[in-house]
DNA sequence: CGCTTTTGACCTGCGC
DNA sequence: GCGCAGGTCAAAAGCG
């Protein structure tokens, strides 16, 4: 990520700060007027090592975000007329899978867009020809079609565990990255049924069945996202972004029309801070941060209070 | 035997 | 109306 976006951030986090080596660099007013016992203090500590964490996650997400909607952007002219009509719902990027065995984030990153389509990415093996996505339903292949912008068929699925459900799917390999597949969903995925909201046609009606136990996959992880929403876990406490949310969604699409680098990624990691920002544990702790920062000058302390922790934040 | 996949034929929508 | 491209159908084949 460029350094802008770091400085202009309300809540970026420097990766590149020294480490926080003791509990005593925490400043003693923080220890004092804001009422946290020490242990809590630890806690809060491990809690910025993962947010830290979550954010280089984060930064590698938003990159990927960027390099995505680029490839769109040089690729939007000359196109056939179903591939314009499609334009209009490939405005964001996509999050590919780097780390499977990384439960704590998100596994598909869907593009939405329109009401009832969603997309995911997912990375596979380039040289599987298979079409697989795994996404916790059953589907049945009714199609398979060559299509002319793509070297490699693109597949079409309908949902067969329910008899009547409407849901239908394709997936078709990435034209410019052949270890990416496109699986593109027509109609929401409701994991839960709510009698009093959901009864559109273009949803499914039912639970998914029990995710392929030897897939090795978690359930969350196993199943089509139902919203397009990033999610940052930190020691219990999430941070969310729902780019569903018209306001959010209002000021992504304003960055893309400017075609500014970065602020794409800015947006979202300003929506994802806000937050965080609202989270009591992440406050506290970004106050601990934000005082050791500025008493930067308390000697370093080796003493039995040594935690694994970082100080990388800055404001 | 029942379900899924394959695959060529057919349908549909759009631009010219 | 014609041609093109994407999407769907349905019979045959495959598989456990």
């Amino acid at each position: 990520m460029d350094k802008s976006l770091a400085g202009s951030s309300p809540l970026a986090i420097d990766l590149n700060s020294n480490p926080i080596h003791n509990l005593t660099e925490i400043p003693d007013f923080v220890h004092g007027k804001e009422s946290l016992p020490k242990d809590e203090l630890h806690e809060l500590i491990q809690e910025l090592n993962q947010v830290k964490s979550q954010n280089k996650r984060l930064t590698d997400m938003l990159n990927i975000v960027h390099k995505d909607y680029e490839y769109i952007r040089q690729n939007s002219s000359g196109e056939t007329r179903k591939r314009k009509a499609e334009e209009d719902i490939q405005n964001v990027g996509h999050f590919l899978e780097h780390n499977p065995s990384d439960r704590s984030c998100c596994h598909e990153w869907p593009k939405v867009v329109k009401s009832n389509i969603s997309r995911s990415y997912v990375r596979v093996d380039p040289s599987d020809v298979s079409l697989v996505v795994r996404d916790g339903y059953q589907w049945r292949k009714y199609g398979q079609k060559v299509t002319r912008d793509n070297p490699s068929p693109r597949a079409y699925y309908k949902c067969s565990f329910a008899p009547a459900c409407p849901v239908k799917k394709k997936v078709q390999r990435s034209a410019n990255d052949p270890s990416i597949v496109v699986a593109t969903y027509e109609g929401h995925h409701l994991h839960h049924l709510d009698d009093n909201h959901h009864h559109h046609d273009d949803n499914h009606h039912h639970h998914p069945p029990p995710a392929d136990i030897s897939s090795g996959a978690p359930p969350e992880a196993a199943r089509a996202p139902s919203s397009c929403q990033i999610s940052v876990d930190c020691s219990g406490s999430t941070a969310s972004l729902d780019l569903s949310d018209p306001l959010t969604w209002t000021k992504i699409q304003k960055a893309i029309a400017t075609t500014e680098n970065g602020e794409i990624q800015q947006i979202l990691v300003e929506q994802l801070a806000s937050s965080l920002s609202r989270n009591r544990g992440f406050t506290a702790a970004l106050a601990a941060a934000i005082s050791s920062r500025i008493l930067d000058d308390v000697p370093e302390n080796d003493d039995d209070d040594i935690v694994s922790n970082s100080k990388g934040f800055s404001v």
